[in-house]
DNA sequence: GATGTCAATATGTACGAGTAATCGACTCGG
DNA sequence: CCGAGTCGATTACTCGTACATATTGACATC
C-alpha cells in the first residue's frame, strides 16, 4: 500500500509539491475567500497527515507567490488577488478544470495581443536557421495532429514555445510560460469550437517568420489571436460582449 | 545589540526573508554558477547561524522561483537561467546594485515597448474618473520632485503603477510589477543622464490618458520609452549597438 | 562490457520544545 | 464617556534531533 497514490478527490500523498498544490488550489479556486484566515498549521498537519515542516514549507512557497501572508496570533490570511502573481505557471495550472471567467479571458487576450505579435516580429528578426527549421517542423506536426485533441494541444504549446525562444528574450520567455498555461485554460472553454480552423493561421505564422518578414509575421499572429477571440465570444456570448464594450 | 540589525555587507539577521535574499542574491549575481551544487543544508546552517528549517524553507522558495532544484545525495543545483522566473520582483530586486548588462536592458526595453504603450491605450479606455485624477496628481508630483533624485524615482514608480492599475487587467498588473523593478535597475545605469528631460514626456502621457485619447496615449508612451533607450545607448555605447544591430 | 547490487550521502519527513510577536480584552486615568 | 496603556492568550517562528528515503557512484557479477 504505497499511499502515494491519489484519487482525483485526493487528499493524501505525502510529498511537498502536492501539499502546495492542494492548499494553493483551494485558495485560487475560492474555497478560501480573500481575506479569510486559513486553518492553523496544526490543523493542516492532521488534515493532510504530514509533518509540520511540510506544511510550513508549503505556506512559505504560497506566501512567496503573493497568495497569503502569515502573522503570529492572527494566522495566515488570504491576500487580495491584486497581490497574487497571476502569471505564475503554478497558480494558473491550479485553475485547470475550473472553467475560468470572462474577465480572465479578456485579460489574457489583452496580454496576448500585446505580446505575441510583437514576439513574432522579434522571432522573424533574430531566429537562427535551426530555430526556423524547428518552427516549420512543429507547424507541420500541428497539421498532422489535427484529429488528435490532446496531441494537437501539446503541439500547439511546443509551437508557441519555439516561437518565443526564437525571440531571444529571457524576460519575454517567462511571460510566455505564463501565457502558455493561460492558453490551456482558454482552450478548456473553447474546446467545443474545435481547432481545425486554426491550423492555417498557424502555418501562416510559421511561413512569415521563416521568410523573416516581420510585418507579415505580426499580421499573421494577430489574425491567429483574432480567431481565438472569435471562438471565445461565440462560447461566452453576452458575458463576453459585456466585458469588451 | 539586537542582532537583527544588519550592515550592507551583512550576513546576520535571523529571519526567513533575509536568508532567501542572501542565497538568492548569491545565485542571481553568479556567486554560484549555473549548474553548480550549492553547499549542503547543514553548511548554510552554520554559515548563516540559523536552524535547518529556515534554510530548507528558503531553498524551497528559491526552487519555486525556478532558481534551484534539490535532489537527495546530489544536493541542490543551480538551474539554467532559462528556468528562472526572471520577471519575479524578488529576483529582479536581488540584482539591484549589480550594474546589469546590455542584454538585460535590451530584453527589458523590448518588453516595455510591447507592454507600456498598449497599457496606456487600455488605461485611456477604461480608467475611472478618480483614477484619471490620481494619474494627473502623480504627474504633477513628478514635476515637483524634479530636483530630488530618490523622490523622483518613487514618484515615477507610483505613476507607472497608477497607469497600469487604470488598465484594469490583473495579468498586466503582474507584468508591470516586474517591469517596475526592472525600471529601477535601468535607472541605476542611466542615472548619470539625469531625469529632467523625461518630465515633459510623462506629462504628455498623463494628458493623453486623461483626455481618453488612446492613440495619443500610445504615442506619448512610445516616445517616453524612446527617451529611455536613447539614455541607455548613450551610456553603454558600443555594447548597446552591438546588441541592437 | 553491460548489468545488477550495495553502501554512502544529502535531502525529505516527522516530532517535540521553547521563543517571540501580535491581537483582543481589560484596566486605569483623563 | 473615551483614550492610552497593560496583560494574557494564541499563533506563527525558530531550533534541535532523530529517522526515512531516494539518488548516485563504485563495485561486483555475469
Amino acid at each position: 500500500m504505497s499511499d502515494t497514490t491519489d484519487a482525483t478527490t485526493g487528499t493524501r500523498r505525502k510529498n511537498h509539491t502536492s501539499v502546495v498544490a492542494h492548499i494553493g488550489r483551494d485558495i485560487v479556486r475560492g474555497n478560501y475567500a480573500v481575506g479569510e484566515i486559513l486553518p492553523r498549521e496544526e490543523e493542516f498537519v492532521e488534515q493532510l497527515e504530514v509533518g509540520r515542516g511540510v506544511v510550513r514549507e508549503a505556506l512559505r512557497v504560497l506566501a512567496s507567490k503573493g497568495l497569503v501572508e502569515a502573522r503570529p496570533k492572527r494566522g495566515t490570511q488570504v491576500l487580495p488577488t491584486s497581490n497574487w502573481q497571476q502569471l505564475d505557471p503554478d497558480i494558473l495550472s491550479w485553475r485547470l478544470g475550473e472553467e475560468v471567467g470572462a474577465k480572465f479571458l479578456r485579460d489574457l487576450t489583452d496580454l496576448r495581443s500585446m505580446i505575441e505579435p510583437a514576439a513574432c516580429v522579434l522571432a522573424a528578426e533574430r531566429a537562427t536557421d535551426t530555430e526556423l527549421q524547428l518552427i516549420r517542423s512543429l507547424a507541420r506536426e500541428l497539421r498532422h495532429a489535427e484529429d488528435d485533441e490532446p496531441a494537437f494541444i501539446e503541439a500547439d504549446m511546443q509551437f508557441h514555445r519555439a516561437l518565443f525562444q526564437a525571440a531571444h528574450n529571457d524576460l519575454l520567455l517567462q511571460v510566455s510560460a505564463g501565457i502558455e498555461v493561460g492558453l490551456r485554460l482558454s482552450r478548456e472553454v473553447t474546446v467545443s469550437m474545435g481547432h481545425g480552423h486554426r491550423i492555417d493561421a498557424h502555418l501562416a505564422v510559421a511561413d512569415a517568420v521563416s521568410a523573416r518578414s516581420a510585418s507579415r509575421a505580426r499580421r499573421a499572429m494577430s489574425e491567429l489571436i483574432d480567431l481565438s477571440i472569435t471562438d471565445i465570444a461565440a462560447v461566452l456570448g453576452g458575458a463576453w460582449s459585456d466585458m469588451t464594450d
